[in-house]
RNA sequence: GGGGCUGUGGGGUAGCUUGGUAUCCUACGGGCUUUGGGAGCCUGAGACCCCGGUUCAAAUCCGGGCAGCCCCA
C-alpha cells in the first residue's frame, strides 16, 4: 500500500484493486470487473442474506433482466424518479424495437404484473420473494467501485400483504433481519427516515440504514420502503378477502447492494489493507509454514494443521516456495484475512502454534491440545472487537451541531433540532453542502429550536454529506 | 451541476516545455540459490488510450472521443 488512509479516497481506491476484489480496467463507465477474491466475498455475503430469507419464509426467485417501456412507466413516480438513469435497449440487431426495452434499474416493475397473474385471494398472501441480481443505473456523476456504480450486484426482496398493519409487520421483520445482517458484517448504522422528497420513486414512506465512512461521509447502505398500494394499484394487484370484497395489496420492498462492501472495506481497513470480519473472509485462516532447516517437518506439520483447521474454517495453506515469510504476512495481511497461524520448528518443538489477528496486528501462542476451539475463540473476539470499534468510530464521527458554522466546519454528520420545513432544509444545503438524511427511527425526540428558523419544535435529525 | 488534472510494458514512472533512438523501479517467465516481517544473482519477454489534423517525421503540438482522478456545489 503507497498510501495512507488518512487520504481516504487514494487509500480507497489503491486498496480494492491492490486487494484484488475489482479490476477498474474494464472500458465502460461505472462498471468493473469482479476478481475471484472480491467475487468471493461478495458471494459469502449473499449466502449471508439468503439464510436470513430463507429463515423467515421468503422464496428466491429470478426475474428477466428487460423491462418493456409501457409496463416501466405505469407508476407515475416511478418512471420520473428513475426515468433519468435508466439504459435502453431499442434494437435487436439492425431491426428497432416496437417498444424499447428498459434495463431494470430495480424490478419492481418487472414483477408487479406478474404479482398480479400470481394473487387471488388472502391465501396467497402475504408473498414474500426475493433475489439476487445485477441493476444497471446510468450515472452521470463520478463513479466509484461499490459505491456508485452503473452495474450494480444487487438484493430485493418484495413482499405483497392484506393490510397495511400486516405490511408494517413485514418491515419491522426486515429491520431485524438488518440487524442480524450488519452484525455479521461488523458494520455499524443509523436508521434514517427519508424526508419526503428523498424517498424512494413511488414509495409511501422510505427507511434507510445509513453508515458513516471515515471520511464522514455517510453511506446508504440499506433500505426499506412501505409502498402501501401505490403500485399494486398502478399494477392491478388485487386480492379477494375471507368475507367477499376485493382490495389492492400492500407491498413492502428490501434492498441492499454492493456498497456494504464499499463500506466494510472503508470502515473496518488500515495503512496495511482490508481487515475482513471473520463471517464474510473468503479466507478465515492463513496457515504459513516457516520453512527452515527442518523442511520436511515443517511442511509436514503445516499439512497436518491445515487438513484439521480446514474441517472447521475456511482456511488457506500458503505453501508456496521462493516467497519468504515477510512477503507471505503481507499479502495477506493486505487482503485482510482475520487470523494468521505461522508454524516453524520452535512451534512443532514446543507443541504450539503462534498466531496473529489482523484486527490488533497482535501475536501470540497457542497450546496445540483443544487450539481448533481455541482458535474458533479468537475469531468470535475478532468479530466482536471489529463491531465494538467501527462503532465507536462511527459514533465518533457525529456531532450535536447547533448553528449552521458549526455543521459547515465539522466533517461527519450532524445531529440538529429542525422544524421540518423543506425551506430550512434547502438552507443547510446551501450553505453547508450537507442535507438531511432524515428523522432517526429510534432516536427520542428532543425538544428544542430549529437550527434555521428558530421555530419550536421536537423533531430531531441527521444532515451529512452523502456519497 | 461547475471547475481542474491525468492517460507511456501487468502496476508505478522518466521523456512532452524545445517533434527524430522510450528511462528506471516493481511484478512476470526460465535457471541457480534462499525462507521466524517485503531475499540475492544471471537471463528473457513486455508499452506511448482511441479517431482525426499539422509535419519529411508525433509519446511529444492541435481538435474530438473514451476512460480515470481531484476539488467545489
Amino acid at each position: 500500500m503507497e498510501h495512507s488512509k488518512s487520504d481516504f479516497n487514494e487509500w480507497y481506491n489503491e486498496i480494492i484493486e491492490e486487494a484484488g476484489l475489482v479490476d477498474k480496467r474494464y472500458p465502460v463507465k461505472g462498471m468493473n470487473v469482479w476478481l475471484p477474491y472480491g467475487w468471493a466475498i461478495a458471494r459469502n455475503i449473499d449466502e449471508i442474506i439468503r439464510k436470513l430469507m430463507f429463515s423467515s419464509s421468503h422464496q428466491e426467485v429470478c426475474f428477466p433482466l428487460l423491462i418493456p417501456k409501457d409496463q416501466f412507466a405505469k407508476e407515475e413516480e416511478h418512471i420520473e424518479g428513475f426515468g433519468k438513469e435508466v439504459f435502453w435497449v431499442d434494437r435487436g440487431g439492425d431491426t428497432p424495437l416496437d417498444i424499447p426495452l428498459a434495463l431494470r434499474p430495480t424490478s419492481e416493475t418487472a414483477m408487479y404484473p406478474i404479482f398480479s397473474l400470481w394473487i387471488r385471494t388472502h391465501a396467497d398472501l402475504p408473498l414474500k420473494i426475493f433475489q439476487i441480481v445485477n441493476v444497471f443505473r446510468y450515472e452521470t456523476k463520478q463513479t466509484r467501485a461499490f459505491i456508485r456504480v452503473r452495474e450494480i450486484h444487487f438484493f430485493e426482496a418484495h413482499t405483497c400483504h392484506e393490510s397495511f398493519e400486516d405490511a408494517e409487520k413485514q418491515i419491522r421483520e426486515d429491520l431485524d433481519i438488518w440487524e442480524k445482517f450488519c452484525e455479521k458484517m461488523a458494520l455499524p448504522y443509523m436508521l434514517n427516515v427519508r424526508p419526503d422528497w428523498d424517498k424512494f420513486a413511488g414509495a409511501y414512506y422510505s427507511i434507510a440504514a445509513d453508515t458513516i465512512m471515515p471520511s464522514g461521509r455517510p453511506l446508504q447502505i440499506g433500505t426499506m420502503h412501505q409502498y402501501k398500494q401505490n403500485f399494486s394499484k398502478a399494477y392491478n394487484i388485487m386480492f379477494t378477502r375471507e368475507d367477499g370484497t376485493r382490495d389492492y395489496v400492500y407491498q413492502t420492498t428490501f434492498g441492499i447492494s454492493e456498497r456494504i462492501i464499499g463500506a466494510i472495506v472503508g470502515i473496518h481497513g488500515d495503512d496495511r489493507g482490508l481487515i475482513l470480519p471473520p463471517e464474510i473472509a473468503p479466507i478465515q485462516i492463513v496457515i504459513v509454514p516457516i520453512v527452515t532447516e527442518e523442511k520436511e517437518l515443517v511442511l509436514r506439520e503445516a499439512k497436518k494443521l491445515y487438513e484439521e483447521i480446514s474441517k472447521v474454517f475456511r482456511s488457506k495453506l500458503d505453501d508456496r516456495e521462493n516467497y519468504t515469510p515477510g512477503y507471505k504476512f503481507y499479502d495477506w495481511e493486505l487482503k485482510g484475512v482475520p487470523l494468521r497461524i505461522e508454524i516453524g520448528p520452535k512451534d512443532i518443538k514446543n507443541n504450539i502454534i503462534t498466531v496473529s489477528r489482523r484486527d490488533t496486528l497482535k501475536r501470540s501462542t497457542v497450546e496445540r491440545d483443544n487450539y481448533i476451539e481455541k482458535i474458533g475463540m479468537i475469531l468470535n473476539e475478532i468479530q466482536e472487537n471489529m463491531r465494538k470499534r467501527a462503532k465507536e468510530k462511527m459514533l465518533d464521527l457525529i456531532k450535536d451541531s447547533k448553528n449552521l458554522d458549526e455543521i459547515k466546519g465539522h466533517e461527519g454528520v450532524d445531529k440538529i433540532s429542525w422544524c421540518g420545513s423543506v425551506d430550512c432544509a434547502k438552507k443547510i444545503e446551501e450553505y453547508t453542502g450537507k442535507w438531511i438524511l432524515g428523522i432517526p427511527l429510534n432516536e427520542k425526540n428532543e425538544h428544542g429550536k430549529c437550527l434555521v428558523c428558530g421555530k419550536e419544535t421536537d423533531m430531531v435529525c441527521f444532515v451529512g454529506k452523502s456519497y
